[in-house]
RNA sequence: GGCACCAUAGCCAAGCGGUAAGGCAGAGGUCUGCAAAACCUUCAUCCCCGGUUCGAUUCCGGGUGGUGCCUCCA
């Protein structure tokens, strides 16, 4: 599989550093509040890295932490009168919420800031020692960019042009203005822990840095996030990383763009966005799921409302050949049908066209297309009783291609309430009896309800809307 | 100022050297009591100007327009 790789800003095969493991490292949420629409992008995104990797078997061990001590979470925490804990607490079980609606499977650790001080700590003392970090008089640490010369390496800039454009905050105790703090000194009220520098807590870079490091290795093979953590974030956690260790850190960087609303950047601090929980009420997850896979990771996306009615009605087309497949499935034909073989062969060609889409990059919105071809196909091919080997074959496709998208996995409810089925069973009645008006009248019924009828060959269907 | 990115149909969005996937919307049709779903048909020459090439949406140069990072941010 070829990905493109940030730091070299260009597509590279993926090879892991051991073979048939892939070890990554998302940026998670800090919790603070909700997410958005915006944070969503990179959890999904990678999720379906994972779960294609997964696929490819390859065993994935996915690192997303939950960053659970910082200036947002103090200040949330001071204007609602509670605790730092109980903020971070409330808000990571709010994210599961949202993730499992957004069919996230959860990665194989969510470390927390706050369980890793010890660690940090040891990070910390280890930059000291190494000449690449400084204690400040006001119990701060901070790192010593100008001595790690490979700084900029990621982003692409230059440390003199960084410089001209430093901003010089009179309240911090740097001895250059390029300068970040891996500790920070309590302030009174904070939450802090012990250190070696006095009361304090960890700064943000350091907190990925030591958390990826303890899970996945000095080296490992992926980390990823949004486009906007590769300055100054990954800059730095390298910067870190790399002058404690003397080793690589990450060898495959991964960024996926923004999500805009009219053409700006979604963020949190202009105010224009969107949460993820607020659009939970209107509509199933899957199609904004279904939405952020649309394009590719890369490229910027605009968001409107119009753009998640669009993949909801674009994730009915799906869930619609899924179920004609599994009635289809339910009575298949008595001997092979003719058509079998041709569509039997068709199988393995849809399949290999969507992982070329997969491979390039993750091209989710090739692969999408290729499964709105397969789709197409199949509708036609259960229009009639087929064999059960051709059935079987198109369904271990459409369940891995829906597996790894992450698409269809909610269970949807099959029993319908016996006061709609009786509605159904009166509009038989009434069709056999050729009584057209009632027949409406009772369609007009369930559609009160929440409920289509679909009259079909083997008699009506009811579904859900 | 430095560093990146983008410009494809009404709306989204792939493709990136050989004459434009897919989805949504629209039009016509098949099926249906009607509808729905499904299927069939139909709907673009790829921002502009140069250049390279037998051939460019795809490469190069120059424009124009838009975005992001350089400060917390997915």
């Amino acid at each position: 599989m070829q990905v493109y790789n940030t730091m070299t800003r260009k597509k590279e095969e993926l090879v892991p550093l051991t073979p048939g493991v892939i070890r990554m490292y998302v940026c998670g949420p800090t919790v603070y509040n909700f997410f958005h629409i915006g944070n969503a992008r990179p959890f999904v995104v990678f999720d379906t890295l994972r779960r294609y990797l997964e696929y490819k078997g390859y065993k994935v061990v996915l690192a997303q932490n939950f960053t659970d001590i910082d200036d947002k979470l103090i200040n949330r925490a001071n204007a609602e009168g509670t605790t730092v804990p109980e903020i971070a607490e409330r808000y990571i079980k709010e994210y599961y919420r949202d993730a499992d609606a957004l069919s996230i499977e959860r990665a194989t650790v969510n470390p927390r800031a706050t369980e890793h001080v010890d660690e940090i700590i040891a990070l910390v003392e280890t930059l000291i020692g190494r000449g690449h970090a400084y204690a400040a008089d006001n119990g701060d640490v901070y790192f010593s960019v100008r001595s790690y010369p490979e700084y900029g390496k990621l982003s692409g800039q230059s440390i003199d042009d960084l410089e001209s454009g430093a901003r010089i905050d009179p309240t911090e105790h740097k001895r250059d203005p390029l300068d970040f703090a891996v500790w920070k000194g309590a302030k009174p009220g904070e939450p802090s822990w012990e250190s070696p520098w006095g009361k304090g807590r960890p700064g943000w870079h350091i907190e990925c840095s030591a958390m990826s490091m303890n899970i996945l290795g000095e080296t490992f093979d992926i980390h990823a996030g949004g486009q906007d953590l590769v300055f100054p974030h990954h800059e730095n956690e390298i910067a870190q990383s790399e002058a404690a260790t003397g080793k690589p850190f990450a060898r495959y960087w991964m960024h996926n763009g923004y999500i805009n609303i009219n053409n700006e950047k979604m963020s949190k601090s202009l105010g224009n966005f969107l949460l993820v929980r607020d659009i939970a009420k209107e509509f199933d997850l899957e199609a904004v799921r279904l939405f952020l896979l649309g394009a590719q990771y890369r490229n910027p996306v605009n968001f409107s409302r119009e753009l998640i009615e669009q993949a909801d009605t674009a994730l009915s087309r799906i869930r619609t050949a899924r179920e004609r497949l599994d009635d289809a499935m339910k009575k298949p034909a008595e001997a092979p049908d003719p058509e079998d073989a041709a569509f039997l062969a068709s199988v393995p060609e849809f399949r290999a066209r969507w992982e070329e889409a997969m491979d390039d990059d993750l091209n989710t919105a090739d692969a999408l297309g290729v499964l709105f071809d397969f789709t197409r196909s199949l509708n036609s091919f259960v229009s009639e009783p087929r064999g059960i080997e051709a059935l079987e074959a198109a369904d271990a496709f459409m369940k891995d291609v829906c597996r790894v998208m992450g698409l269809l996995q909610h269970r949807r409810e099959e029993e319908f309430p016996l006061e709609a089925l009786a509605l159904l069973a009166q509009r038989g009645a009434a069709r056999a009896a050729r009584d057209w008006a009632r027949a409406d009248a009772i369609r007009e019924e369930l559609k009160a309800l929440g409920f289509a009828v679909e009259d079909g060959k083997d008699g009506a269907k009811l579904k859900r809307l």
